[in-house]
DNA sequence: CGTGTGACACGTA
DNA sequence: TTACGTGCCACAC
């Protein structure tokens, strides 16, 4: 772990656009490296400072023991939830949208 | 240096 | 849908 990859997995998230999120394993795709548990080692130690709600698992479960809270915030911002857990058909960043996604986590690192 | 563990993913049952 | 096993990469012991 650098702190390079910690740097562009925070900006990942702050890129995702409110009412959207992203998985774990899409956020580790998107750099190019590391993998879903190294993005989630990642938000489990730095994750407060970032939008952390909008990560979710693959299968639309918000993060491992903040369920509750997720859940909240991500009503809040109108994100289509199906029961407990994130309805990704409709939340999940659109491929049409990733070249903007990681334009704007790009820009957020300053490369 | 081996073993266990985790804010994960995926196929199978 | 949930439960398990396996693959994955990095970290703590």
């Amino acid at each position: 772990m650098n702190d390079e990859f910690v740097e562009q997995v925070l900006s990942a998230v702050e890129a995702i656009p409110p009412g959207k999120v992203a998985s774990y394993g899409e956020i580790a795709g998107l750099l190019g490296r590391g993998g879903p548990r190294q993005v989630g080692w990642v938000m489990s130690h730095h994750g407060s400072a970032v939008p952390w709600w909008r990560v979710v698992r693959a299968d639309g479960r918000p993060a491992r023991g903040h369920e509750a809270q997720a859940l909240r915030l991500l009503r809040d911002e109108g994100t289509p939830l199906r029961g407990d857990r994130v309805d990704l058909a409709g939340a999940r960043i659109a491929d049409d949208h990733l070249a903007e996604w990681r334009a704007n986590a790009v820009a957020s690192t300053g490369a």
